[in-house]
RNA sequence: GCCCCGGUGGCGGAAUAGGUAGACGCAAGGGACUUAAAAUCCCUUGUCCGAAAGGACGUGCGGGUUCAAGUCCCGCCCGGGGUACCA
């Protein structure tokens, strides 16, 4: 002792602040205004903390102790992602319980997370597999099975904004007059229907390998995102969340959000709204079997029958049986439709399709469905299909074109089929070459249009002339009565006509997709749903909730996790009484044996947070107002699509539930770059580069680490690891020790040029700058530059002989927050009995900051050719002189003429000459 | 392909509104202390020419605007991320 003995002083002060709860959050009746400040809580995984988690960790610590010596109320928690598939994964190889794994996972990123002396409210911590957490996620759950969405219901948002479209109870959902004519089993599974949580069969991304179904967003170029196996597409009973229903609202309402521009864009593009018309191409009875067995003019004549019943009748919301509805965003190329693709899953393809082509299309139909989406991309270049043998009737030109079956077209977006305009799209022109179909030019491409070059890579020589589709927007031409209108006009006044014509409508349509919201698994959260059996011990596909009282759902009991290799859900090996049950109506009962992805736990524990304890509601309204928003939030980009789509949409539908009384849960958002290894790789095991915190925590200790990681560059940038980066803070972290304490002797006692001097007034304005540079980085987030200053600050007080405390004992507030371990030990050797954590935060004198003389550049012509030094408000005309004074610069403006002379004060002088 | 984000010494990175490019740290070289080492302290360090004084060139490349460009505009090149038949 003492050196710098980061050891001893890191358990002595962790020790402190555990024992007098330095960090627990007050209660709303403080008076202090909030500050509700989170980290994207880790998954516990098997090989403990990385360095990536203290990256994000680090700087929302420094907010929030920074924040609670400005005299907020800081609520700072953390908790557990912790259902998952490795848990089960080990449990299938060594037969340990999920829970025993999790909890001991959990136990060992605690004391990590500890060691590294982060501000949390630890009497906040929760796991989602707690089950007094998933008791409540369980009910969220439950609110979504009682919701439906009304596109048509008008309101105003707590920000003043008018909104269309709400989720409501559905008790509220009107019900028609013919379903409720049908009985209340006809009304059940009309609502059914409509839930915001529903069933669905639709086909779904199944991955042998993980023995489970996967979300979309889970599946990466036809792998599984989590150890990148095949998935298939089978079709499946799956639950689904309703998320389509909220995709305006998840777009515009980002417009207000403090998040980096990327994120809302990559969300945006996620969500992936267009805008276009749906249209209904007349194919007449297509129950015949080959329309080319029909002659030509009946089906005009029936065209044109339909035209006028169109015209009358107006928009049917469902087309019926005799039309074919197809999407677009480009109705202005109506004219130059000349076939029709739907998709192999669509539900005409049997009956279009005709006695003559029936083997190729069944073929062609079984073919699409083995393939994968992986093959579908593979494969994306050379297309493929087959004719129905039927046609339809093209709506404005009255010609008969024929319709194809193409696995290009996919069955989960718009319609499931589409009007083909080879001229003016690319995949339509590729196939057109490839079936040699009709091209017909209907847009005339802008004055001077080269072809981009996806254009121009699909382009074909056709006797002798090159052939090139044009995407863009232009004139209209072989359009009738429409030729010579731009795009946008034709679009906008063909739509309309079409529409008060009963022939189209404009609509909308997303990329996004309803979210697949069960697995497979053990260890995720079990459904509340129970489904009713008939006497054969069949589902009747009837559904029944468990009471919320009766909440949580707990896991059955099970030994042996492995997975079957069949999409049977593990939970349906249970014991029976776990299975089944007889409702007090005498109905059999059989449990939803699916459970929840590991999604669900973090769409709401930031709610869980603000009253983790309370037994009789998710979270208590009042606690609730107070503390949501959270007012910044720290995480990795891979959460971008993810988490944080999800959590917002939860969120929303908790508002129109009226359970929380905010939009969106997260206003501020940040993303942590990652942090590779020393070779610039990304840190693996594999690649021997991965850096253990508790190895740089042993040797240079935790402050060390804080503050190298926080030192290493901005926030947001991909940085890579350095351990003499490591030593370089450590060897700062020393100075700072030496700066105060006499290291030769016993005990911490003060170094003996620390003094209760008066400071000097370069003392005083050292001080004051580095306060406010601090204060002004740490509110950008700029902790880098922030422990650049306190380092410039340590080299200039390191070297006075009288250093005082009133300048010291600031400098170690500031530092406090970035290095909390060693600034707690030196404010208790300055003679402090308790905590810095609430001293008030330093204050700078801007009088104090401003300089006597100032340095200021002279250029000539530009070019930097003297410095000169002015007492400090010195005019334009006064430095001028200054500069013409100077000898160097007379030298350089000799035998010149000046031309002309900008002098702005404070900051430089340039001659111009000639 | 398309959509973002970036490109500054040997390395990580600084540079409020266009106004001294390279703060701070690392690495490297030299020196002090020491029997020696560690630790610590001091000096040098963008490139090129020059013994020095000094000069020239420098923020991916090519143009432009300006008294002045790392910063603004146009056209490219390279790297990273997202997305991928979404009609």
């Amino acid at each position: 002792m003492p050196r710098y003995d980061f050891k001893r002083i890191e358990s002595r002060w962790q020790q402190y602040w555990e024992q007098h709860s330095t960090f627990q959050a007050e209660s709303p009746a403080s008076g202090k205004p909030k500050l509700y400040v989170l980290d994207m809580f880790p998954y516990p995984s098997g090989s403990g903390l990385h360095v990536g988690h203290p990256e994000g960790y680090t700087a929302t610590d420094i907010v929030c102790r920074y924040s609670r010596m400005t005299g907020k109320n800081v609520l700072h928690p953390m908790g557990w992602d912790s259902f998952g598939l490795p848990a089960e994964e080990h449990a299938v190889k060594t037969g340990t319980h999920p829970r025993e794994t999790t909890e001991q996972n959990i136990a060992t990123f605690k004391r990590q997370l500890k060691m590294l002396g982060f501000s949390y409210d630890w009497s906040r911590e929760l796991a989602t597999t707690d089950p007094d957490y998933y008791r409540w996620t369980q009910w969220i759950f439950l609110q979504l099975f009682d919701t439906w969405y009304d596109p048509e219901h008008e309101w105003t948002g707590p920000d003043g904004v008018s909104r269309i479209g709400r989720g409501r109870p559905i008790s509220e959902l009107p019900i028609p007059a013919e379903v409720t004519a049908a009985g209340t089993e006809a009304v059940r599974r009309y609502q059914d229907r409509h839930r915001l949580a529903y069933i669905s069969d639709a086909p779904v991304n199944w991955c042998p390998a993980l023995g489970t179904v996967l979300a979309n967003e889970e599946v990466i170029d036809g792998k599984s995102e989590r150890g990148s196996h095949p998935v298939e597409r089978v079709a499946l009973k799956q639950w689904m969340l309703r998320i389509t229903a909220y995709a305006d609202r998840l777009a515009s309402e980002l417009d207000h959000l403090d998040w980096p521009d990327s994120i809302k864009l990559l969300q945006r593009n996620w969500i992936g709204r267009s805008t276009g018309a749906e249209v209904d191409f007349y194919i007449g009875n297509r129950n015949k079997g080959s329309q080319d067995d029909v002659s030509p003019e009946s089906v005009l004549a029936g065209f044109d029958a339909w035209k006028a019943e169109r015209a009358a009748s107006g928009w049917p919301a469902e087309p019926g049986t005799d039309v074919l509805r197809v999407y677009t965003t480009r109705p202005d190329t109506l004219y130059g439709a000349t076939y029709m693709v739907i998709a192999p899953e669509h539900p005409f393809v049997e009956s279009l399709t005709s006695a003559e082509q029936k083997a190729a299309v069944t073929d062609y139909c079984r073919k699409a469905a083995t393939k994968s989406d992986l093959d579908r991309t593979e494969l994306a270049k050379d297309k493929t299909g087959v004719f129905t043998g039927s046609r339809a009737v093209n709506p404005v030109s009255g010609e008969r074109i024929p319709i194809w079956i193409a696995d290009y077209v996919l069955i989960s977006y718009g319609t499931g089929a589409i009007m083909a305009v080879p001229a003016h799209d690319l995949r339509d022109f590729e196939f057109a070459v490839r079936f040699d179909i009709p091209v017909i030019q209907v847009v005339q491409p802008p004055e001077g249009w080269e072809p981009s070059k996806d254009e121009a890579a699909v382009a074909v020589e056709v006797d002798g002339q090159k052939l090139v589709p044009f995407a863009g927007r232009g004139t209209a031409m072989n359009s009738g009565e429409y030729n010579g209108l731009s795009t946008d006009d034709f679009k906008r006044q063909l739509t309309e006509q079409l529409n008060n014509s009963g022939l189209a409508q404009a609509a909308v349509n997303y990329k996004l997709r309803d979210w697949l919201f069960s697995r497979q698994r053990y260890w995720g959260e079990p459904f509340p749903i129970w489904h009713e059996l008939d006497a054969d011990g069949n589902p009747t596909g009837l559904m029944r909730t468990d009471d919320v009282a009766s909440l949580p759902v707990l896991h059955p009991h099970m030994d042996d996790f492995k997975p079957a290799g069949t999409p049977e859900p593990m939970l349906a090996k249970a014991e029976q009484d776990w299975l089944f049950r007889t409702a007090d109506d005498g109905t059999r009962l059989k449990r939803e044996t699916n459970s929840m992805p590991q999604w669900a736990g973090s769409c709401w524990y930031f709610l869980r947070f603000c009253d983790n304890k309370n037994s009789t509601a998710f979270i208590d309204p009042e606690l609730e107002k107070y503390w949501m928003p959270v007012d910044l939030y720290i995480g990795g980009a891979e959460h971008a699509v993810l988490h944080l789509l999800y959590a917002r949409f939860w969120h929303k539908v908790l508002f129109d539930r009226g359970h929380v009384s905010m939009v969106e849960p997260f206003q501020k958002l940040v993303n942590q770059g990652m942090i590779l290894g020393e070779n610039g790789e990304k840190m693996s095991k594999s690649r021997g580069n991965v850096i253990n915190p508790d190895d740089v925590v042993r040797d240079y200790g935790a402050d060390s680490l804080r503050l190298y990681e926080m030192f290493m560059g901005p926030l947001e940038q991909v940085k890579p690891w350095s351990m003499s980066g490591v030593e370089g803070v450590y060897r700062f972290l020393g100075k700072v020790w030496r700066m105060m304490v006499d290291d030769r002797a016993e005990d911490v006692v003060l170094h003996a040029h620390v003094t209760e001097d008066e400071p000097a007034d370069t003392q005083l304005r050292m001080l004051h700058k580095t306060i406010r540079a601090v204060t002004n980085d740490i509110n950008k987030l700029s902790f880098n530059t922030a422990i650049s200053r306190m380092m410039e600050f340590t080299n200039f007080m390191s070297h006075e002989d009288s250093r005082p405390k009133s300048v010291l004992e600031p400098f170690v507030l500031l530092l406090s927050p970035f290095a909390p371990h060693i600034a707690e030990e030196l404010w208790s050797a300055l003679g402090h009995s308790t905590t810095l954590s609430r001293e008030p935060w330093p204050q700078y004198d801007e009088a104090l900051l401003v300089e006597d003389t100032l340095e200021i550049p002279v250029q000539i012509k530009g070019k930097l050719k003297a410095r000169i030094h002015v007492p400090n408000g010195l005019d334009a005309a006064g430095l001028q002189a200054a500069a013409e004074a100077d000898e160097a610069v007379q030298k350089h403006l000799e035998g010149k003429t000046v031309v002309k002379v900008i002098a702005v004060p404070g900051r430089m002088v340039n001659f111009v000459i000639r």
